[in-house]
Order: C-alpha cells, then sequence, then structure tokens
RNA sequence: GUGGCCAUAGUUUAAUGGUAGAACAGCGGGUUGUGGUCUCGCUAGCGAGGGUUCAAUUCCCUCUGGCCACCCCA
C-alpha cells in the first residue's frame, strides 16, 4: 500500500500533493534552536545564517584491547577478513550461479538465524565431535540463554522445518541456503573462523534418486563456474549397520592398537571411523586387510547405495568409491560424498564441500521421522580454486556515460541530472565530488565511459549540455530537454 | 590444540647496528573548462611491547597477525 504511506509522510492529501509541488519536494528541516519545520529554501536559508554550533566535549572510556593496534587502528580478528569490492565479482558470481541453477532444480531459498540455542547443535551435530567440544562459539546472552554462532546450517534449517510445520507442505521440501558459519579452529589457508557455505537440504524422501540429485546439482553448480570436480562416495548403512561395523572395527583393531600413532589411539576411543581416513603410512598398512564398512551394511542400504550410483551413472557424473568418506558430523547415515578438485585431490584442504544422507536427524531434534539429504559447498574454497585456476567472472559492462561538472552551480545541476539519467535507465556514474574537468575525464576515461556528458557555467545558461564521445573527442552541444533522447539514440549504435 | 616459517607506505618490494629508497595506486599541478601517452610535485612505512647497546627497522624475548603442515573440516 504505497499510497497509504506517502499519505501519511506529512503530505494531506493525494491532491494536495498534485496542486503543491514544492510542498512535496520541500525536504523537512528543522531549524536549529526552534525545533520548528521549515521547508526547503528558507531552511537553506536559516542554516546559512546560524552561528556553528558548539561541539559537545565527548569523552572517550579507554578500551582495553589486546589486539595489535597499529597507528590507532584496529585489525579484524583472527581468522575473519574483508570481502572487498575488488574481490566482489567472485563472490556475486557463485551466489548467483548457485541461486539459479539450485531455482532452476526447484529448490527454494531460506536463511534462518547466525545464533541458535547451544544445544540444537549438541543435539544434532554430536556432543563427542570436535565442532562441538572444541570449535564452537558460545556465549551467555543477557537473558541467560546458552547462545552459538552456528557451526554449520542443517541443524538451523531442520529446527526451522520441524518448528514451521513444514511437513505440511508438499513433500520433499527442497530448501537452499547461503551466508556465514562459525568454527573457532586455527586459521589455515582455506580456513577461517567465519567462512561461507551454500547448503542444499532435501526432507522427507528416502529416495536414492534424491541423493543423486543434490550431487548433480553441487556438480552442475561448479561445473558452470568452470571447476572440474570428482566425487567421492560411500555408503555408511544404517544407523544400525553403522553402529555393528564400528564394533567389528574395534574388534579388527584391538590387538594391534598399540601400533596405532597418538592420534589414532585417540580416534580409537572417540570416533574410529576417523582411523580409516588417517594420513599416517603405518596405519594405512594396518587398515588395509581391515574389514570393509561396505561389507557390513544392511541389505536396504546396499541396495539404496547402488541406486544412487546407478543414478550417477545415468547422467555421467564422475565417481570415486571412497570408503574412507566417513563425515565428521554425526548425523550422516547411508549415503555420505565430498567433492575434490579434479586435478589436486590430495591437497589438504581441497574439499570444497560434502554431504549425505541424515535420515533421523529430523526425529532426533524432535520432528516426525523424517528421511533428508543434503550438502555443503565452502563458498571460500570455491572461490579460491577459481582463482588459482585463473578462471575469469562474468564482467559487469561498466556504465557508458559519465558525468562530469564545471563550478558549484553546475554540481547542483548535475546531482538532479544524474537522478534524472538514472530514472531514464541511462548507465551512468559519475564523481560529483571532483573539481577539475580533466580529472573528471580522466575518471570517466579509467572507468571506461563512452560519452561524457558536460555541465559548465555556459551549457547552465544557455540550458544545454555537452555530449563528448570518448573515443573520437568530438563534442555536441544538445538541449537541456533531449538529453535522454540523444543518449539512447547514441548508446543505441 | 601441536610444530615450522614470516612481518618495511594502500599494494609489490630495496637497503642498513647510526631511524629508510623505488615502483604501482591515491591526491594535486603542467596557464583560466577537455582524458587515454608524457612530465613535475605531494601524501604515506619499519605490526605492538620489552630487553641488549652510546645507538635498533636491523640482535634477543613476549604478544598480535599471516602463511604452511598436523588435528579437524568447509
Amino acid at each position: 500500500m504505497p499510497h497509504r504511506i506517502k499519505a501519511q509522510r506529512g503530505v494531506k492529501s493525494r491532491k494536495a500533493m498534485r496542486t503543491s509541488k514544492k510542498t512535496v519536494k520541500a525536504v523537512k528541516n528543522v531549524k536549529p534552536g526552534t525545533g520548528r519545520i521549515l521547508h526547503s529554501k528558507h531552511a537553506v536559508h536559516a542554516v546559512k545564517k546560524s552561528k556553528p554550533a558548539q561541539n559537545p566535549v565527548v569523552k572517550s572510556e579507554p578500551e582495553v584491547v589486546r589486539r595489535t593496534i597499529k597507528k590507532g587502528v584496529l585489525q579484524s580478528v583472527r581468522g575473519m577478513r574483508d570481502i572487498l569490492p575488488h574481490d566482489f565479482r567472485y563472490w556475486r558470481w557463485f551466489k548467483d550461479t548457485a541461486r539459479t541453477i539450485a531455482e532452476q532444480y526447484g529448490y527454494q531459498e531460506i536463511d534462518v538465524p547466525i545464533v541458535e540455542d547451544v544445544s540444537l547443535f549438541r543435539r544434532s551435530i554430536g556432543d563427542v565431535t570436535d565442532v562441538v567440544q572444541k570449535e564452537m562459539y558460545e556465549f551467555t546472552d543477557a537473558g541467560g540463554d546458552r547462545i552459538a554462532l552456528r557451526p554449520e546450517a542443517t541443524a538451523g534449517i531442520v529446527r526451522a522445518y520441524i518448528e514451521h510445520g513444514m511437513l505440511n507442505l508438499p513433500q520433499p521440501l527442497k530448501l537452499f541456503t547461503m551466508g556465514p558459519m562459525f568454527r573457532y579452529d586455527r586459521p589455515q589457508s582455506g580456513r577461517y573462523r567465519q567462512f561461507y557455505q551454500f547448503n542444499v537440504e532435501v526432507l522427507g524422501s528416502e529416495a536414492s534418486v534424491i541423493d543423486a540429485e543434490v550431487i548433480v546439482l553441487a556438480y552442475t553448480i561448479l561445473k558452470e563456474l568452470g571447476i572440474e570436480t570428482t566425487v567421492h562416495i560411500n555408503s555408511l548403512g544404517s544407523s544400525e549397520s553403522r553402529i555393528q561395523y564400528k564394533k567389528i572395527l574395534q574388534a579388527y583393531l584391538k590387538s594391534r592398537k598399540n601400533e596405532l600413532c597418538d592420534d589414532c589411539q585417540e580416534r580409537f576411543l572417540k570416533n574410529i571411523l576417523r582411523v580409516l581416513d588417517c594420513k599416517n603410512e603405518h596405519c594405512q598398512q594396518l587398515i588395509a586387510d581391515a574389514p570393509e564398512l561396505v561389507d557390513s551394511l544392511d541389505d536396504e542400504s546396499r541396495k539404496h547405495f547402488v541406486s544412487v550410483l546407478e543414478h550417477l551413472d545415468e547422467v555421467d557424473i564422475p565417481y570415486v568409491l571412497n570408503p574412507r568418506i566417513v563425515r565428521g558430523l554425526d548425523y550422516y547415515n547411508r549415503t555420505a560424498f565430498e567433492f575434490f578438485s579434479a586435478d589436486q585431490e590430495n591437497g589438504r584442504q581441497s574439499a570444497f564441500g560434502g554431504g549425505g544422507r541424515y535420515d533421523s536427524l529430523v526425529e532426533q531434534l524432535g520432528g516426525r521421522s523424517t528421511p533428508a539429504c543434503g550438502f555443503a559447498l565452502g563458498i571460500d574454497r570455491v572461490i579460491s580454486a577459481i582463482r588459482e585456476q585463473k578462471i575469469e567472472p562474468p564482467t559487469q559492462p561498466a556504465p557508458a556515460v559519465y558525468l562530469a561538472q564545471i563550478g558549484d552551480q553546475a554540481r547542483k545541476r548535475a546531482l538532479q541530472l544524474f537522478e534524472r539519467l538514472r530514472k531514464a535507465g541511462v548507465p551512468i556514474s559519475g564523481n560529483l565530488a571532483k573539481d577539475g574537468l580533466r580529472q573528471q575525464l580522466e575518471l570517466a576515461d579509467k572507468k571506461g565511459a563512452r560519452f561524457a556528458v558536460i555541465v559548465g557555467q555556459k551549457e547552465l545558461i544557455d540550458g544545454t549540455v555537452l555530449i563528448r564521445d570518448m573515443e573520437s573527442g568530438m563534442q555536441e552541444t544538445v538541449d537541456f530537454k533531449k538529453i535522454e533522447k540523444e543518449l539512447e539514440k547514441r548508446l543505441k549504435i
């Protein structure tokens, strides 16, 4: 209801708006010291005459800061970084591409809070995982609640699914989201404390084709960005068969426990499956003959897994059966997969992301039993691969017209003209803060403008502007009223 | 959390136990209102703290941050 809003903003009625243009245009201004509302011309006058106000003395409290200060300037918190305008083209490209393709596949965008109750993550990710035990940003808020910055997105989405009764929507529900995640880990290349993920979740279907579909989706997005990936895939089986396998593995390794590396001794107790992807050579030797997870799969899971692979074969997605893919979060079952760069599969932080099934998570968090499947892509890692491979994002065309002005009077007119041209759809840029024409033309050139519109004292008096062709240097005087038409004519060529 | 390497202008860098040059970028000029080349000028730096020394950007220690590997994961 835009009309109503307008009417409430100090304008008596729509009729008044039409009859009294000046009133509508007038910016509300308060004359210093009076509290009276003045309209434009009067206000300018009042401001000109008024005495400079005395600045209240602001005493700043000395801040207790341990962080390095360089000439009084703080640096960003460790593991956090700025994404500068110069780099934004990569981010925009990723986000646009991911969003477009996800929507084409019928996925809907959702945003969930960055903070959630700590217990949500404890119950979903798993109480004994490193992510929860060591890497979560936790704090108590002013109301005494234990809050955590989300270390991943799935838990929040599942919470929202349950909370809003989304099981009443047509199933499966196909969702995606992107945003920052937080983990307190030691920063390293490809690893930040605030990092960005693109997440996809499908809730309410057990079908193997869904597993394949999300893999295809991730693969397609990466491919569209120019990145070739290989999918490493495995099946963890049902929760029961997984527990069963853990016991088998435990029994197998028990006698050799002392030979394992220190980390694996730890893993043996905490998460024995992790021993499978230890990089230590000796551990690998020990594991080489160990019973495999695939052999412990229950019949249903095996059937499901085979079916997923068949679907992938059907669409020619390159995959590698990798029994070492076990995933770090507790909620996964059956299909688990990770995406690796096709050329350098052994790089340390080389996984772009991964995912799998989490058929019991919804129920575990208090919802009705709902099978689900999803994945996360690390946007930071995808972008660093794009840069490493020297892939250039599509460039946005530079504004074709640059607006230059000479003198104070012209500047006032230029501000108005800028808005007029913007509204008319003319791709325009300018820098009203600059004075010299020389500098402005220099900028126009740097920005790659095809035309410069020049307004000066002379043009102001004549009611004209100059249109300069930046390539040929030809200039033409055109009527102030016909600028849009003249520019449109020239830009269409 | 463990181990290793590193830290000079906004960026990339040079040299030095006696407080620092350069390139690019930025800003401003090269006659009053005309760019792309050229030319001149200006701005700007030893991450922080402590120690050794007559003197430290340079040597030592601590902190902070970055990078790399482990761990973990995205």
